[in-house]
DNA sequence: ATTCAAAGTTCCGTATAACGGGACGAATAG
DNA sequence: CTATTCGTCCCGTTATACGGAACTTTGAAT
C-alpha cells in the first residue's frame, strides 16, 4: 500500500479502527468497513483481534474501546513521578487562585494536557486530560517552547506551523521567537486569547536538575478576572514559586 | 503463526510491544526484539510505525507509551454519560462516609475500576482507574454478578475461574451462587476481606430503565472502621439511595 | 584521539499471512 | 413468510511482513 513508509499497514489499520471508535464513541462491523474502506472480512478479522486482546468490547450497539485504555492511560500519566508532584502542586494552585490550572508536556510537537484542576469560579472547559494543542496557542506550551533549543523549535515549527485558533494566536515565526525572547527575560509565558477567546493565562517551565524540560504549569480563567495586579504580579508569583518548589522536590525527591 | 485463532497476527505483536512497554515503562529497540523474540527490524518497524502514530515516544531512555492513551482512556470513561453521573456519585458517597468509593464496570469478565475517591480517611490503595480484579473478590462486581443471567455468570466462571487473593476469597461455585441469591435478596453485596486482609466492602449494582447491569457502586474501608450499626445499617442504606438516585438520573438525564 | 563493541537503521529476497470475494447463517424488517 | 441486511467463515491469490545482512551511529574504553 504505502510502499515509502517502513512501516507495517495491518498495524496502521488497527490503529484506523482504533481511532474510528474514539470518533465514533460505538460503530458496527459494516459501519468500520464501509468507512474505512476494508472488506468486511478485514474489518472483523482486525475488530476480533483487538476484542481477544481486550482493547474492544463488543456491545449491543456496535463494537466500542474497552476501560483497558484507562490502565494505559493512566499508566502514562503515573509513570513519571515529576508528574505526579506537578499535579498536586496544580491542586495547590487551583485552590489558591480560585481559577483554573494545569500541568502540560510537549510531545510530538504539541502540548498535552496531563492534569486539570479548577478552582471553585470553575470556567466550563473544553479541555480534559490527554488533549493535545497547539504549542504556540497555550501558556504552558509557549513556557516549554522558550526552554528547549532552537533546533527543536524549528523542527516542531516545520512540523506543525502555527495555526491561528483565534486572531490574537501568534501566527508569525519572527514574533513567535521574539515572544519566547521575551518569556525567558520575564522568566514566566502569557497567552492572551490565544486560543480561545476571551481567556488569558500565564505560564511557566517545569524543568528537572539539567535544565531539561518536563512540562509546563499554567494558570488560565477569564478575561474579566486576569487582569490588573492580580495578572501582572500576584499570578506569575504564585506561579513562579510553585514551580521553583516543583523543582527542588524533583529534584531531591 | 497462529493458524487456528482467525486474527492478525501482525496487529498482535503491535499489542505485545504497548504491553511490554507497558510493563517496563520503557524499554530500547534491542530489549524489545529480544523480550518478544523479533528480529531487530521488525522490531523497529513496529516501534516506528507506533511513534509515526503518535501513540510511543522514542526519549533517551528508550521508547515508552504516549500520552495519546490517556486521551483514549478519556474517552472511554466520559463516552458513556451514565459513568459520569456514577463518579458524581463516588464523591458524594466518599464525603458522606468519609471511606472509600468506587465506581465499576464488568468487562471481558472482569471488575474494572472506572473511578475511585478517597475520603478523609483516607486508606493508602493499590487500585486505579483502568485496574482489572476478579468479579468475584470485589463487592461491585458481586453486585453486578448478582443481576446478570445465570448463562453470563457461567461464562465468566469458566473463562477465568476462582481465584484465591485471600483466604477469605470464594473460591466455591456453589458458595459463589448461594452467595449470589443471597445478594439478590438483600440488594447488596458484602465484600468481607475477599480482596485484600483487613478490607471490608459493601457494594450495589447500577442497572438503567431495562433492568441492564451498567456497572456497580461500593464503599470500602479498614475492618475497625468498617462494623456494627455503620457497617451493617448506615452504610448498606446510604449506598442503596444513592444507587437509587443514580439510576433515576440516568433513566430521565 | 583512536579503536572497538553495541545499538540502531535500512535494504532486499522469500515465505507467509493478510487480503477480498464469496458462500453461508443469523437476525431484523416488511 | 420472504427479503434484506449484517455478521461469520473459508479459501486461493498476492501483497507485505519477516529475518538476515550490510551499513551507520553511538558511546565506552584505552
Amino acid at each position: 500500500m504505502n510502499a515509502q513508509t517502513n512501516t507495517v499497514s495491518s498495524v496502521e489499520k488497527a490503529l484506523d479502527v482504533i481511532e474510528l471508535l474514539r470518533e465514533s464513541g460505538t460503530a458496527r462491523l459494516s459501519t468500520v468497513a464501509r468507512d474505512l474502506d476494508l472488506s468486511k472480512s478485514t474489518a472483523h478479522r482486525h475488530l476480533k483481534t483487538l476484542e481477544q486482546r481486550g482493547y474492544v468490547v463488543d456491545t449491543d450497539d456496535g463494537y466500542a474501546l474497552s476501560l483497558q485504555f484507562l490502565d494505559l492511560g493512566e499508566f502514562t500519566r503515573t509513570r513519571n513521578p515529576a508528574y505526579q508532584l506537578a499535579m498536586e502542586k496544580v491542586d495547590e494552585l487551583a485552590r489558591r487562585t480560585d481559577e483554573r490550572a494545569q500541568f502540560m508536556v510537549e510531545e510530538h510537537g504539541r502540548a498535552v494536557y496531563v492534569y486539570r484542576k479548577t478552582g471553585n469560579h470553575a470556567v466550563k472547559a473544553d479541555s480534559f486530560p490527554g488533549k493535545r494543542v497547539p504549542v504556540h496557542a497555550s501558556a504552558a506550551g509557549l513556557a516549554i517552547l522558550s526552554k528547549l533549543p532552537d533546533s527543536r523549535v524549528e523542527a516542531i515549527l516545520a512540523q506543525h506551523g502555527l495555526e491561528a485558533l483565534t486572531s490574537k494566536t501568534i501566527t508569525d515565526r519572527d514574533e513567535l521567537f521574539a515572544e519566547l525572547e521575551c518569556i525567558r527575560e520575564r522568566g514566566y509565558s502569557i497567552n492572551d486569547q490565544g486560543t480561545i477567546e476571551g481567556l488569558r493565562a500565564v505560564g511557566a517551565a517545569v524543568t528537572d536538575a539539567d535544565g531539561t524540560v518536563i512540562g509546563g504549569l499554567s494558570i488560565s480563567g477569564p478575561i474579566n478576572r486576569m487582569r490588573g495586579e492580580r495578572f501582572e504580579e500576584e499570578f506569575p508569583s504564585l506561579l513562579l514559586g510553585a514551580t521553583n518548589e516543583l523543582e527542588l522536590n524533583i529534584a531531591y525527591q
